[in-house]
DNA sequence: GGACGGTGAAACTTCAGGTTGCCTC
DNA sequence: GAAGTTTCACCGTCC
């Protein structure tokens, strides 16, 4: 065990010997597990409330992963830890049970400091710094402070202790420097960042907030982003260039032909177009709306499969931060690239190109999309893709949104055969089916797990369902969803429940 | 002698999180 | 930059 961990373990215990609770933050994911390990080694079974919780957080999943395990044995003991790759349901059991008192201490990544309000008798700074693009630096005054802001119950406590950890005195003098005696770090707008501005700048126009050229320029002098910088010439240079993008995209159209020679490029005026209008509905990126349809249009002269629609989402800047390639993978990669050559929407990069990190990491994200509407199992995931259950529904819920949006700009573009393609892919990437289980994930109460086992027992559609007996289904399906699913296709063969009328097929999120 | 297990040093590997976007029978 | 994990050499034990 490292030195750092061994102290903050022994703060951990005087915590528990004070009968007070306590909030640990660590600056991996990795690492909150194992302070939260380690300390439950030291402990004692607590009581059946823990027991309880922890059987909650295990199956939490359909199926419980090796994460889903770990924190169900430390639960036991009434410590757990706490990050994004926790999903939502779990993070809520452990939010829940510090706040009763059943979880006495929680090892968590900042993101316990972010959303939620979880205040804590104790919290341990155990790490100050976190590796970045930069490298490994200090963490904002601003995040420290909103760490340690987690000390001190107001109706409990009459004070609370924020305690960082330093090993050597020079150390301690930094800290106290840095974090205390320190001032926060200054807030800078980030409109300036292009994909911020491309976005509030097409919705502007598209909501008829502002038309003119002078308008637009108006409105932006008067943002808290001008006002910082004050080179309101560059910002034009900027505004400018987004939006002769804009209108190269087809988002916008103005009439600035006719001023060229004029030289009234003031009064130029500005339109979103109905696409335009969409893009800005669906909050898009303009950027990411352009790759989409791109993709669209190319798609004619392509042969056309699920992993294309997957690798055409995942190379966007919302699917950031995208799965890692890593050289030792790269091989497979390729294999991938080869069986999908001719079928993806987008061109391989030269392997010289920058972007060509980023399209490898897009043909991953893309592989993890493809194994899970391959009915692969959350635990194999994160062994082979390093993705937690937590951070893996992040994803998915973002490839829904985008696969939506690009479902609505065939439909604008035209394309109308496209659109039940998208539409399949979507409903298997939100079940996380193959093709084949597509007629059986349309009923109520019957997810991926049941609609494999109705498939296995040669139940495959709505009419198997119909011709199957109660007997057969109840085996299957257990005794309440075998009587909804029947009654679902419209044989009732309980007493009929009001409201419902006879034939009804319940359709959820999935037509025809 | 060899299989096995425990130990510890050295070599790798990897590193927080994210709000709201849509639609909904 | 450092924590966490994996690998590997080394040693002792037991059969």
């Amino acid at each position: 065990m490292a030195e750092s961990n061994a102290s903050v373990i022994d703060l951990a215990l005087d915590t528990l010997r004070k009968e007070k609770q306590a909030i640990i933050f660590v600056n991996t994911k990795r690492s909150a597990e194992k302070v939260a390990e380690d300390l439950s080694t030291k402990l004692k079974e607590l009581s059946p409330v823990a027991q309880e919780m922890s059987e909650k957080v295990l199956h939490s999943l359909q199926k419980p992963t090796v994460q889903c395990e770990r924190l169900a044995k430390c639960v036991r003991k009434g410590i757990a830890f706490h990050h994004a790759g926790l999903v939502h349901h779990q993070r809520e059991l452990v939010e829940e049970g510090f706040r009763s008192g059943v979880v006495k201490i929680i090892a968590a990544t900042p993101t316990l400091a972010m959303g939620v309000d979880l205040p804590a008798f104790r919290v341990i700074m155990r790490d100050v710094k976190r590796y970045t693009h930069q490298g490994y630096t200090f963490i904002p005054v601003l995040e420290y402070h909103q760490m340690c802001g987690r000390a001190g119950r107001p109706n409990y406590d009459t004070y609370g202790e924020a305690i960082s950890i330093a090993s050597t005195e020079d150390e301690r003098e930094e800290l106290i420097d840095r974090f205390i005696k320190g001032k926060p770090e200054a807030i800078y707008s980030k409109l300036a960042v292009e994909p911020v501005l491309r976005t509030h700048l097409l919705s502007l126009i598209a909501s008829n907030f502002v038309n003119t050229k002078k308008q637009i320029m108006d409105f932006f002098e008067q943002t808290f982003w001008a006002f910082q910088y004050k080179d309101m010439h560059r910002l034009e240079m900027i505004i400018c260039k987004m939006l002769d993008l804009l209108e190269e995209w087809e988002f916008v159209v103005s009439n600035a032909e006719d001023f060229k020679s004029a030289g009234e490029l003031e009064d130029t005026k500005y339109r979103a177009t109905f696409m335009g209008k969409r893009v800005a509905e669906l909050y898009l990126d303009p950027l990411s709306a352009f790759h989409l349809v791109t993709c669209i249009r190319k798609s004619t002269s392509r042969q056309i499969v699920p992993f294309s629609w997957l690798q055409m989402v995942s190379n966007t800047l919302e699917m950031r931060p995208l799965l890692k390639a890593r050289t030792r993978e790269y091989d497979q990669i390729q294999q991938v690239l080869v069986e999908y050559d001719s079928k993806l929407l987008q061109d391989e990069p030269s392997m010289f190109e920058p972007e060509y990190e980023d399209f490898l990491n897009s043909v991953k994200t893309a592989m993890f999309f493809h194994d899970w509407i391959g009915e692969k199992e959350e635990d194999y995931l994160l062994k082979t893709f390093d993705i937690r259950p937590g951070e893996s529904r992040a994803k998915l819920d973002i490839a829904d949104w985008l696969l939506y949006s690009a479902e609505d700009l065939a439909r604008i573009l035209q394309f109308q055969p496209l659109l039940k393609e998208l539409e399949r892919v979507r409903v298997r990437l939100k079940y996380g089916v193959k093709e084949e289980l597509l007629p059986l994930i349309r009923f109520k109460h019957v997810g991926r797990v049941r609609a494999r086992m109705l498939f296995r027992n040669n139940i495959r559609d709505v009419g198997d369902v119909k011709k199957a007996d109660l007997a057969t289904l109840t085996q299957i399906l257990g005794k309440q969803t075998a009587l909804s699913v029947k009654e679902q296709v419209g044989q009732e063969l309980e007493p009929v429940k009001p409201g419902k009328r006879k034939g009804q097929i319940a359709l959820h999120d999935y037509r025809e």
